[in-house]
DNA sequence: GATGAATGAGCCTTCATTCAT
DNA sequence: AATGAATGAAGGCTCATTCAT
């Protein structure tokens, strides 16, 4: 109906709410057109086909989210504040944006290796966050030097990302994400600190 | 082929194999047909229908490696210990059966939320066997003992599903099993100790 | 329903009825399902698609005019005779077989120009008895012996054909077939003899 | 572009570029509005739809064809001289525009059936010029007077436009068209002569 | 029990056509 | 008049499931 309402962003939207609530794979393209109020052909105006528009929505919402961290990681100082930070605010945008992130924890996992050609690079980069926050530990003496990047940063965010898919899921008996999120980070603080 | 074989498992095999490969939403009925050396047909005599094959795999699967798990922690008797073999043993049974361990962390995860009336109790219950080895380890001093058991399972759980998953997807430069369980294993002894 | 009768000539035959009526691309593959009485999906089990149906019908189509052309004209001993009969031959063939001849007619000449990949050889073949006929007169003294075979025969197949498809086309006023093909027979006879 | 030149003509010469190119039924309207460099829309300006604007072109140049043809026979006096002449521009004018050719012979033939309401009537009157020969060459003596004309202009018709389609067709190894024209011009000549 | 040909509901995608600008 | 974004009906094709053998 609106002409001039920019309609990609639109589509992507609807698309997380859909694809949140049935799955990709059970969510017709109807079903988005729908939820974005437009026809459904119009989303072939935008997106090359239902795979592009999953990919694009991973894009798209990935750099978003990298950006919103690498910003609100510029306060803190230490790899310890900046680590905690992470978590805490991981937590909060989950709790904010449970659609988003029913898509991003469930489908990214299932369609990175099947839908072809698509390279998550943009969760690679948002991983790599936590590796950087990690390198910055050891090198001030904050984290065990020993350790490895690259297990450590997978170790730290499937913790997390357990804990948030978990919440998300649980319908009753909700855990408090406030005290999770303080005592994972205190978990992994402790656990790399260094050896004396 | 073999006239007296039990179909069941020999179908459950099958559609492990396919699952990983395509996914479960990409894969046919006749792929796991062709795959277990049955008819297309065949496959409804054993199962209600491609929802019911996947979940009685994981029914299957998970009893089993519920099993095993409880039988292997029995020959020890520290909770550190514990999880020391239960981390351990998850790296080995993964890399073992790379093909079962996509399936279960893939289309376990995405399939528990969309399809209908499927509660993943025989997951509940093997997330449980860490649960238990936190609570001794908090009964008997190992651990600290006000952590939350139900999240602190999820965070070691999520730690090395991750981590088995990042395993299983990379192509090259594998990291090394063994050393990264004795690693996370570490960290969450260490981050789990009591406060003095 | 029925279930062993031979479903492949069945498509063929109810794909010519509908074609000939409605034309290839103003067909649904619903229609055709519909007059062969079967259902939509069946005719995916015998051909790879839509056009590999329509070439297909061709293929088979032309072979059979092939084999009864050769076989009719092997009663005949001078090229004269043979012309004539294939002639007379042509015309009670399209008479008796309209639909067949309205899809030959028209979709062969649109379809071998646009489906992909498809040659339309057994038309060749078919032109090339024509063909036959034409040498076999220059070298027994029956025909001009400069004529271009090449040209020669796809004049004589244009002639019949555009007559054969005006016959089809036009309701009412139809010529007689019986009497246009001795006519057309004897022009081409006159006009191919050798020169004194 | 040009702001005053007329739309009509420019979209029938892209209608005609596209249509030979990719048949009418494959070619999409966006394509013919993309050669005539106009908008899409544009094309509804001034035909009522795509079906309309097939029969346009159809009517448009066969309308031209006719007066072409008409003007050119003037300068003969003899049926023989006549019919001579139309199949030697019949075939000078598909060599020159070998794009129109494509869509008459086949676009022609498959639309006029299934368009609805679509009677070819100026295609009909086109052919009639060659009736009108054959009449003339048979009130002076020329032809052999018994001939049917109707089925004869057919014949005749359809020879050249065989050949015309053939060579059209044909990527390499194309014959000589001049010499072409002349043969079958002297074949249909020879052929129509009174019986002594 | 086993088969696999047949079914037909379902859905992605195309594209002729419209209409607000 | 011209545009081209938006529409939505339509249809080719897939594939889970059935059932006659």
């Amino acid at each position: 109906m609106a002409r001039n309402s920019d309609k990609k962003p639109q589509i992507i939207d609807a698309a997380i709410k859909v694809f949140a609530e049935k799955g990709f794979y059970n969510s017709k393209v109807a079903d988005v057109a729908k939820a974005a109020g437009i026809a459904d052909g119009t989303i072939y105006l935008y997106f090359k086909n239902k795979d592009d528009l999953l990919i694009s929505l991973f894009e798209t919402k990935v750099s978003e989210l990298l950006e919103t961290f690498k910003n609100a990681l510029l306060a803190f100082k230490t790899a310890k504040d900046k680590l905690n930070e992470f978590i805490r605010l991981y937590f909060q945008l989950m709790e904010e944006q449970q659609d988003l992130a029913e898509v991003l924890q469930v489908e990214l996992r299932q369609s990175s290796k099947f839908i072809k050609e698509y390279h998550p690079q943009k969760f690679f980069d948002f991983l790599n966050i936590i590796g950087d926050i990690i390198k910055e530990g050891q090198q001030n003496g904050e984290f065990d030097s020993t350790l490895s990047v690259n297990t450590t940063k997978l170790a730290i965010f499937g913790s997390i990302d357990e804990l948030a898919r978990q919440w998300i899921l649980s319908f009753e008996h909700k855990f408090d994400l406030k005290q999770t999120a303080n005592n994972v980070a205190s978990i992994f603080i402790k656990g790399m600190a260094p050896v004396i």
